[in-house]
DNA sequence: ATTTAGACCTGTCAGC
DNA sequence: TGCTGACAGGTCTAAA
């Protein structure tokens, strides 16, 4: 589940390997990964577009395309990148609108010259392929599908993101922003948190993550926060993801960066999934959630 | 305007 | 062993 440290680190390596690259083709495999335009306009328009940069906003990679396009793509919950050297031959007869494309776990792969690598796992699951003219291959691999690509106009990108909150690590995210934001909103603060037009970026982990640092209870009505609560949460949201960043990711089931490698932030979770481990702050074990203490 | 429930998906895992 | 059902997880839409 891919939040803004681990978009952050993909678009850092996407930036470093794909700049420059021309796309010549583009296969789809599912055919409701791509949620804008319709699949034939996006085959036609992204055909021989070249990587201009690489972006990141909220948990969104953005990928700038000559003539004027940018590519949006969410991973949501298990959406991930791969990039494959040349010389993979992939089976590309099953096409989107093919039942056995649509119906199956996905598109059959030939690896002649890899056999039982470490990403055959990955391949069952791609869901749009890349090619670019020299030869590599970009995949984006979705085992639940959730996944969305989509292909904007550059002088529409404040339609095809809206609805995204400040960037927690610029200065437009204030405290005085977040108190404001969180002096309207009655539920749990983790709640808000995971609200991406209060902050974009934010997910379970990291919400989490941030909470434990500012000592302030998940379940604790938003509107009920004291001020230095709030800068306490909004220096906790900063530091966590900045750590996070800097150690690649959190990786507990499906993340991978750009090799299919996992992320080592796992070892510098505190409290997110570890019910029952001790506690970093005091004696204890980490109770569940209606219990959480210090 | 904010809040909640349902939909989208499929691998994993507990329980039988 | 094999089956069933609950569950996870981010975001969007419709309904409250």
């Amino acid at each position: 589940m891919p939040e803004l440290p681990e978009v952050e680190y993909t678009a850092r390596q996407l930036r470093a390997t794909i700049i420059g690259a021309i796309i010549s083709k583009t296969h789809v495999f599912w055919e409701r990964t791509i949620g804008h335009p319709d699949l034939a306009d996006f085959l036609l328009e992204i055909s021989e577009r070249r990587i201009e940069d690489v972006r990141r906003r909220g948990k969104f990679v953005l990928l700038d395309l000559s003539g004027n396009l940018f590519l949006s793509i969410h991973r949501r919950m298990t959406g991930n990148f791969l990039l494959l050297p040349p010389g993979w031959r992939i089976d590309t007869s099953l096409r989107a609108g093919d039942p056995a494309a649509w119906n199956t776990r996905g598109p059959t792969f030939l690896l002649e010259t890899l056999t039982g690598n470490s990403y055959s796992h990955e391949l069952q699951y791609c869901r749009v392929c890349f090619d670019f003219t020299d030869g590599r291959r970009l995949l984006f691999t979705d085992p639940r599908k959730f996944g969305r690509i989509e292909l904007w106009s550059r002088d529409r990108e404040a339609e095809a993101l809206k609805g995204l909150g400040p960037e927690p690590l610029s200065p437009e995210f204030t405290v005085e922003h977040m108190a404001e934001a969180l002096s309207r909103r009655r539920t749990g603060i983790k709640q808000t948190l995971l609200d991406q037009t209060v902050v974009a970026g934010m997910g379970n982990i990291y919400a989490d993550e941030a909470l434990f640092y500012a000592h302030i209870h998940p379940l604790r009505r938003s509107d009920s926060l004291k001020a230095d609560e709030i800068q306490f949460l909004h220096a906790g949201i900063i530091s966590v993801l900045t750590l996070a960043i800097e150690h690649g990711g959190t990786s507990f089931n499906d993340y991978r960066d750009l090799w299919g490698e996992t992320g080592d932030n796992y070892n510098h979770v505190r409290v997110y999934k570890q019910e029952g481990r001790p506690c970093h702050r005091c004696e204890l074990t980490i109770p569940p959630l209606s219990l959480f203490g210090c």
